[in-house]
DNA sequence: TTCAATGCAAATCCTTTGCATCGTA
DNA sequence: TACGATGCAAAGGATTTGCATTGAA
């Protein structure tokens, strides 16, 4: 999903902070998740990458992908299976936020709000555990569906 | 994970009560499941029911799995992908609980409190959006690895 | 120049499906 | 008995891997 791009803070930045070499096809899928409007999932970035570089392959796009998730600069979510056993990646953002799925249509909602980062505190005091990664997904209905004027999705599950 | 099993409760009652026709195959597998200890994916049950029945098929494990879960009687977790790509299932529990993963050893807790229930209202009531499934898992440190003694499994990811 | 990354193709892993047979309701 | 469930085998889809070649540092 979008991200806000500080100065020496793209994705390429930080991955060459890393030591990561940088290749245009590293800098391509990084410029890709990046501006991405939507959770993209492996199959997609490959589709969008092949637009700006024919010759890149799919192999190269899970790799790249494996390489950023390994470095925590993007997480992969599920989003309750709503498109099936797809993953999709995002920008690991800096504050923790939920992902409300529709179950009747399929939309993806991520609600503001920095209650959810006292969890992360709570969850050590009450039992010792560090948390670094959260992943919090809600399966549901969102109001536009709940209203009546339901637009099936392609995407419904339940 | 082990569920109270009152009476009249069990997993297969609750297939029969929806109309769905048992066999032995489907009343073993929900067995397994009730009574699992830890987090089973398709390829244990498939093996542990093998074990008392030889005959068993895998595609019937899957779509007994996928039976159970259209039914919401069984939730399907990732676990922070510690294990890779395999799915993870338990009996739907009455009330929302957190699965924290541990990165380094692959240990997963489930805290009790009730606290986390709230999180359902509080989003309604801000966004409208009318959560029926929750996912919460963390991925973290767990307070022995972080104790120093760390026993590294074979599932540290990080 | 050097070693890591890429493209390619084949392999792997998990899961699903078509179909004949079986067995629950 | 009848229709849904199973076993089997084969297909499918996503992801990974081995290897020769390419190219970033």
């Amino acid at each position: 999903m979008g991200t806000t791009t500080l100065p020496g803070e793209t994705l390429t930045d930080r991955l060459r902070a890393q030591g990561v070499r940088i290749t245009p096809q590293r800098a391509l899928i990084a410029k890709l998740l990046e501006n991405a409007r939507d959770h993209l999932d492996a199959e997609s970035v490959y589709h969008m990458a092949r637009r700006s570089d024919h010759r890149i392959h799919r192999a190269t796009v899970y790799r790249t992908l494996a390489t950023l998730k390994k470095l925590h600069l993007i997480d992969e979510l599920d989003l309750m299976h709503v498109e099936g056993e797809r993953h999709f990646y995002e920008v690991r953002p800096s504050t923790l936020h939920i992902h409300l799925v529709c179950l009747t249509c399929g939309s993806v909602q991520e609600p503001e709000g920095r209650f959810w980062e006292s969890m992360k505190g709570k969850v050590f005091r009450e039992t010792g555990f560090k948390p670094e990664i959260i992943r919090l997904e809600m399966g549901g209905r969102c109001s536009t569906c709940r209203s009546g004027k339901v637009r099936k999705g392609k995407n419904k599950i339940y």
